[in-house]
DNA sequence: ATAATGTTTATGATATATCATAAACATTGC
DNA sequence: GCAATGTTTATGATATATCATAAACATTAT
């Protein structure tokens, strides 16, 4: 059954997560991913973040996180500057037209994560982040 | 933070264990990935099912599913016998290489689960595996 | 039968996932 | 200084994710 495997369940809960957020971000009728949220979200928090140190905070790998910059600057949701004593980085920065994204999408993923916890319990919760931790931990390949 | 973020802690896990589930498969020498292994298990289990099917069964879309199908067959893991009372559909068969594809895979399947479940007991298991499938079920649509 | 409707598959377009590698640049050892 | 080494970014190739839509076909109502 695949319905016994725990990876099966933790498949359909994400999946199932994001097309529903994806799904009413669209429906609010803005123009971003989850994915491309969660960077800009990442961004606003730290600067002057290799795209090495954006991925390991995203779960992707350097690549992916190379086509969502690239994505994102082309429609004007970060800038990225030059860094003079390195040809090779730019400064990323959340553009002002990020930062009004930003703000138009919180309250949508606010309510997005009420409507995927309802009826579980802060000690639920609690129990829940340990064993996905415990989860992530025991598949991380050097353990550090 | 986005540590306190439920979904940040459930794309971390995911994402770990699928990479480490791929490396160990790539690491066997077997040429295949684990969401065509999923796809193959399903099709093992079930016939005649269509794309559709097959797509909810693994939380895809039938695009995806389509595209797999394709590559599986390519690659000799799955036969595509034309059903004759339906010009569209095929009658889909998990190979001879297929089958010896999914018994090579299947310890490894055994042993990336033992390593990402290690020190956590049945009963945890039981509490994770349920409020996984109350999110999935709070996030679809239709509630069915 | 035929038109309307529904089903199933295929595919274009775009985004993300990942590996591998190239290119550009910085740093370190000597 | 310069070669060796390490870091950072970009990109080709391939796979998956998803929406939208076209094409092929089946079914149903009349």
């Amino acid at each position: 059954m695949l319905n016994s495997i725990i990876f099966y369940s933790l498949d359909k809960a994400i999946r199932s997560y994001r097309r529903m957020a994806q799904a009413n971000i669209d429906r609010a009728g803005l123009d971003i991913t989850v994915d491309q949220w969660l960077v800009l979200r990442v961004l606003l928090e730290h600067n002057d973040l290799t795209q090495q140190d954006i991925a390991e905070r995203v779960f992707k790998d350097q690549a992916s996180v190379a086509r969502m910059l690239a994505l994102l600057v082309k429609r004007g949701l970060l800038s990225a500057i030059p860094l003079p004593h390195d040809g090779r980085r730019t400064q990323l920065r959340v553009s002002a037209q990020g930062h009004q994204m930003l703000e138009a999408v919180q309250p949508i993923v606010l309510d997005n994560r009420a409507v995927a916890l309802a009826g579980i319990g802060e000690d639920e919760l609690a129990v829940l982040r340990q064993l996905l931790e415990r989860i992530a931990l025991n598949c991380t390949p050097v353990s550090n």
